[in-house]
DNA sequence: ATGCCTGTCACAGACAGA
């Protein structure tokens, strides 16, 4: 089964990029995150036209992420995570769909650094690593998948000079993610490509998609029992060239 | 050092993104 993770920038700008997707990949599960959508307005017709089941945890303006399933309605298991109680952003929620538990995943960019946001990403992290050892505890298989804002590795990225004072490689970013894999979670794309070089998304600014300037920043990370069932990884980088593209492109794991 | 580009909301331009 082929499952993706895919950050659309707005599903309502998105939703013939997505629907394209799925007639064209038809994918077995997919995440969504940045639906910059209320629950309201989710565009949950022309998803049931594509054959798709769905949940979604949305928000009005920014943030929002989604789980769909093909010819089948994941199962809400949470939305949101603790320790946080007064944090309305909508960037988390947990379904089992194909027995599989599945995850969306929205981390918290955090630029500028340092300041409030950058703390709150760093506050929401441990956050996800909590509930993240909590599913390791089931002994299922269990996939996280999402736009976790932050580039692992000097490989992972076009220019490490160019991000060096972003959030997103900030030393604090990458221990936090270190931290969570050491758990016992895989990185699927960084399994398959073990050298790096892989993007999933190129700013809109700049020419970076032209410039191939891009970074690696969606993750879909395994449990041992999902890792059991690895087959391959990619990026379907090619929705990234397409009109009105999303400036990330979907990522994708295959388990048996 | 700054803006580059795009989407949203709402109807101009600020905010958010990464």
């Amino acid at each position: 089964m082929k499952i993706v993770s895919y950050n659309v920038n707005g599903i309502k700008a998105r939703l013939p990029r997505l629907i394209e997707y799925l007639a064209e990949e038809a994918p077995d599960v997919v995440c969504l995150q940045e639906l910059k959508s209320s629950d309201e307005t989710f565009p949950e017709k022309d998803v049931r036209d594509a054959g798709y089941g769905a949940v979604w945890h949305g928000q009005k303006g920014f943030n929002g992420v989604a789980i769909l399933a093909r010819g089948e309605d994941p199962v809400e298991r949470r939305r949101g995570l603790d320790g946080e109680d007064d944090d309305v952003h909508s960037r988390y929620l947990e379904a089992d769909v194909g027995g599989l538990t599945v995850a969306s995943i929205y981390l918290p960019n955090g630029n500028p650094v340092p300041g409030p946001k950058f703390d709150y990403k760093l506050r929401w992290f441990e956050r996800l690593a909590a509930r993240a050892r909590t599913l390791l505890a089931e002994e299922r298989p269990v996939v996280l998948a999402g736009d976790y804002n932050v580039i692992a590795n000097d490989d992972d990225v076009y220019s490490v000079r160019a991000m060096d004072s972003d959030a997103l490689m900030q030393p604090e970013s990458r221990q936090a993610y270190r931290r969570l894999l050491a758990q016992g979670w895989t990185d699927s794309l960084r399994t398959r490509f073990p050298g790096g070089g892989v993007w999933t998304f190129w700013d809109y600014q700049a020419g970076a998609w032209q410039r191939d300037a891009g970074f690696r920043i969606d993750h879909l990370l395994l449990s041992p029992q999902a890792a059991d069932r690895f087959v391959d990884a990619g990026v379907d980088k090619q929705f990234r060239g397409r009109e009105k593209a999303s400036d990330h492109a979907p990522t994708w794991v295959r388990l048996r």
